[in-house]
DNA sequence: AATTCGTGGCC
DNA sequence: TGGCCAAGAAT
């Protein structure tokens, strides 16, 4: 199906555009480039999910270190994995991987599928994502549709309407299909999430010097800056928690979160509404008798769907019970904590302990925040 | 279909 | 500064 209204004006396929273009001016040094290992493109991708390149980078190859196949994956502790995840966001990526990975041990005999349904029937991996494993590994045909491609396409055919709706979202998948080349599918991938990264960016986008720009049809309405419409617009609500630095001889507690939820699975510190019931909530539940908590400096964390104010308690444990521990409770020195899977504001706040704390015989540390 | 799920960069 | 959104998927 031809979009309706003005025809493209270019002969030449955007495909055919786009490949050339690529040669010469797409991304070809990116860690995960340069290999056909269905496993190393899949840990990529699925990082990659709503994340930048620039932030996935100083991930990846740790990752990938610890995890070197699908197996090393598979039989690794669930804690290990979100340790190397902690601070990229969206846990469940993390989960899911992992799950994946036993499941295609199980039922894949230890080999990433290869059929499009196999792949997409894998926990984090929908139809897009398994495009792109399959264009980058196999040369599979299939259409990816992420935030780069929704974006070139709404342009370049001016397609109205939010690209999250569900309506809007056929028309592009439609069109993201009909672009698709008969082969060089895996180049042709790349080039057009290399033009949506580098050129057709959502601000400033360098409209002089994109392949695309003949045929592109905002472009000719001077309407570039009005596709894609924006998501409409949603109030973020405010949570105002306290957060318990439980500190005894130099270790912290840390709790585990449940495995749905925000920061899912993660060691995270003791959430409480009120600041009054800190104490009792340090005696029956972690078996600790604290002098008053000492509020610090509070911590606002941004999510995408909410702001979260975190007001920091700092409870001196006076006297630990013996058998207080419990599972899905740890006592970590403060080093241990930073290094283990934590959210990125429990990191804030160890940190801070860890600048007013020097460590022994390495001198003063730095007060930064 | 609309929400939920993180974090960081950009203007 | 704060709103917006990025190599989306699950529910």
């Amino acid at each position: 199906m031809s979009p309706t209204g003005s025809p493209i004006k270019n002969k030449t396929s955007i495909s055919a555009r786009l490949l050339a273009w690529h040669r010469r001016h797409g991304r070809h040094d990116l860690p995960w480039q340069g290999t056909r290992d269905a496993y190393r493109i899949w840990v990529a991708e699925i990082m990659l999910q709503q994340t930048q390149v620039a932030a996935v980078i100083p991930y990846y190859a740790r990752f990938l270190e610890h995890f070197p196949d699908i197996a090393a994956l598979a039989a690794a502790s669930q804690d290990e994995v979100l340790r190397l995840w902690s601070g990229l966001g969206y846990y469940s990526r993390a989960r899911n991987l992992q799950r994946a990975a036993q499941l295609i041990t199980e039922h894949h005999k230890g080999v990433f599928p290869r059929a499009l349904g196999d792949i997409t029937a894998l926990p984090g991996i929908g139809r897009s994502t398994a495009a792109a494993i399959a264009a980058f590994a196999y040369g599979t045909r299939a259409a990816i549709l992420d935030g780069n491609v929704k974006r070139v396409l709404a342009r370049h055919f001016a397609v109205a309407g939010f690209p999250g709706g569900k309506r809007v979202e056929e028309g592009l998948w439609q069109l993201a299909e009909e672009q698709l080349p008969p082969r060089a599918i895996g180049r042709y991938t790349q080039a057009l999430m290399d033009l949506g990264a580098t050129l057709c960016t959502r601000a400033k986008p360098r409209c002089a010097d994109c392949p695309l720009a003949q045929s592109c049809r905002a472009l000719a309405l001077a309407q570039v800056g009005n596709f894609p419409a924006p998501r409409p617009s949603r109030r973020v609500p405010t949570r105002a928690i306290h957060m318990l630095l439980l500190v005894r001889a130099g270790e912290l507690l840390l709790e585990k979160r449940p495995s749905s939820g925000i920061w899912g699975g993660l060691w995270s510190l003791p959430e409480l509404a009120e600041r009054a019931g800190a104490k009792e909530r340090c005696r029956a539940h972690y078996g600790c008798s604290i002098a008053a908590p000492q509020p610090l400096a509070p911590l606002a964390h941004g999510f995408t769907h909410f702001k979260l104010h975190i007001q920091p308690l700092l409870c001196r444990v006076q006297k630990l019970a013996p058998a207080a521990r419990e599972p899905g409770q740890i006592w970590l020195s403060l080093e241990e904590a930073q290094g283990a899977a934590i959210p990125v504001p429990v990191r804030k706040l160890i940190g801070r302990l860890l600048a007013h704390r020097p460590a022994p015989g390495r001198g003063l540390a730095k007060r930064s925040e």
